[in-house]
DNA sequence: ATTTATGCAAATCGTTTGCAAACCT
DNA sequence: AGGTTTGCAAACGATTTGCATAAAT
């Protein structure tokens, strides 16, 4: 099996869980949000299918987050970003996010900073009351593109 | 001098870079950020002081960010929200972010921890020819009163 | 006196929603 | 057939903006 066919896969169980169907206007958004390896925004993921309506593609980025099929990313513009699920990709990173165009690049922590920080965090967490779950470790400037 | 007069000395200073005046609008908004410990909507700003009028806080503070005044925060609702800048209070911390009710509450990370991630940071900052202004370092759950 | 900031109300724009037609099972 | 999803267009709501008045220098 494929690994696109193992993601589809695995989409379409987790929107049945909730009783939803995958359908094909969000298999569309899985593709998409696939082949590329940043978090894109509703106008993004218009261009790249131009087959897709604006209204379902927010109902249905909805649903799949609700899903847990993708993630919801807040940059430093006016638009909400999605990317696939960590748990999906197998691929745990964080952003880049350029204050002058907006645009959102994944880059990844050396491992040993991400299990000392993980373990601090938990610490955290629990002296405040806090369930936590997850972290957002962003680094906020100015892109290559932009200096 | 008083830490609050320090403050609004430094306020008044870095709007005066901008040509800009320290009007009393623009007080009362650094006053009662300095007043809490939390990032504040504009909703809750308001709240706190009912002069203040909805369409001159979001210029004034939008005026404030580009001083380097105050500091925006983007949570998982629909409002950002406004701490005063890290280097005025100096003190640095981060955020834990309800996503439940939006509330954001501020908390610290140990020394060593900060100190390694700052390298770590700077390290992936070169390697990808960002221009680094800060990082976000956040934890997003469910708050002590939302569980 | 002249420039700048304020506050109201209207406009903007990303996102959400109502509803009739298209789709799935 | 019966319930779900879609796509268009209208509605929503946080934020922005035009403009006449008030404040600051």
């Amino acid at each position: 099996m494929t690994a696109a066919s193992e993601l589809h896969e695995e989409a379409a169980s987790r929107l049945r869980r909730l009783d939803q169907r995958y359908t094909r206007g969000r298999r569309a958004l899985v593709d998409v949000l696939a082949s590329v390896q940043a978090p894109l925004s509703i106008p993004q993921l218009l261009t790249h299918d131009r087959a897709l309506a604006q209204s379902s593609a927010y109902r249905n980025l909805t649903l799949l987050e609700q899903a847990g099929v993708v993630h919801r990313v807040v940059g430093s513009d006016e638009f909400s970003r999605y990317e696939l699920a960590e748990d999906l990709t197998r691929h745990h990173h964080h952003h880049l996010i350029c204050s002058r165009c907006g645009e959102v690049q994944d880059f990844t922590a050396p491992a040993r900073i991400e299990d000392d920080l993980g373990r601090a965090l938990q610490r955290v967490a629990a002296q405040h009351g806090f369930d936590a779950d997850h972290h957002r470790l962003d680094l906020v400037g100015t892109c290559a593109n932009c200096r």
